[in-house]
DNA sequence: GAGATATGTCAACAAGGCTGACTTAAAATG
DNA sequence: CATTTTAAGTCAGCCTTGTTGACATATCTC
């Protein structure tokens, strides 16, 4: 049994993949996002680097303190990076008491990691030093902009993960 | 002697920094940056280990193919890394047949950088890739949004940065 | 009790950043 | 024209953060 369909259109434009392509490539938003993204994580750096921590445990402080009792393996699922990885990170969040880990209650092989109030407190100030930057960029923008680009943001995620970013985002509802 | 300064204006608003934050950090906004961006790099990844490349070689590559005959110094103005660092990666596209250098003309310290009709071909064939994924987030969202979406990813830079970006992503005019 | 699962750990390696020191060639400047 | 500055290249070593592969332990599931 073949899988190739039997019918194919007879006008198939002749692009590489899927989608049709413009002409020209996106270069405008290609590169702002570079540049954009490249600025926005700039940001924490300095503060982190007080503590002695990287953009590394910055990131898994940052999903540890949003949801207070993740797992291990939800954490390895929202950072895509190995276990390994992510242990040499997490071990020093914990040594120096930014995150605490917890045995699972249901489950005891896992372990439910917190943010410390310590911990709290620089997700809270690395978050606000971000925020400064996006009340910066939202400013003088329509209504409308924010919902657009988060629109876009979202859109630019892989469709697999679409919708378990978005229950992560918004918290489980959203229109 | 104290650190606690004896004159507090009496209406100092209770923020950190120079702006009036919200309650609440731009929780979605920041995640999804984070999301968004992790995703859109990841595409070229794979054609990229092909060619025994990564992502830093892609950035080079990118900007060369963008702005033919870049000087080194300009690029490292756009990659904020060091010397050293992009020569490392730079030797290799030049090596590999990817770039070329030639000496400046006007000024015979600078090095002049082209992409190669192979390096162009390449550079393309990730920013198609980049574009199909863009145009699929930009499908079905409104003709203004993609306007919101550069306006707020521009503003997202550095202030002091923004003219020049704007020039190199929008070649010089721009409204 | 056997096997699967969640986590932790050791060792080695790679990519891509960094600093500091130094060289060379060419331009700019007094 | 001698000196200084500038653009680029290079050597050596280090750090962070990613990788693979192998293996250990505790706990859950069947």
């Amino acid at each position: 049994m073949s899988t190739v369909p039997d019918a194919i259109p007879a006008m198939r434009p002749p692009q590489l993949g899927s989608d049709i392509l413009p002409e020209t490539p996106a270069y405008d938003l290609i590169e702002l996002l570079f540049f954009a993204y490249r600025d926005f994580v700039s940001d924490p750096d300095r503060i982190l680097d007080e503590y002695g921590f990287g953009r590394a445990h910055h990131r898994v402080l940052h999903f540890v303190d949003r949801q207070p009792g993740l797992t291990i393996a939800e954490l390895l699922d929202i950072l895509r990076i190995t276990k390994q990885s992510l242990n040499r990170v997490l071990k020093e969040l914990i040594e120096k008491d930014f995150i605490e880990s917890r045995t699972g209650t249901s489950d005891r092989r896992q372990r439910l990691l917190f943010a410390t109030e310590q911990g709290h407190d620089l997700a809270v100030k690395l978050a606000n030093l971000q925020t400064r930057r996006i009340m910066r960029a939202l400013a003088d923008l329509d209504l409308a902009s924010k919902d657009h680009v988060s629109r876009y943001l979202l859109r630019l995620i892989d469709p697999d993960d679409r919708a378990h970013v978005e229950r992560l985002v918004f918290g489980a509802k959203k229109s």
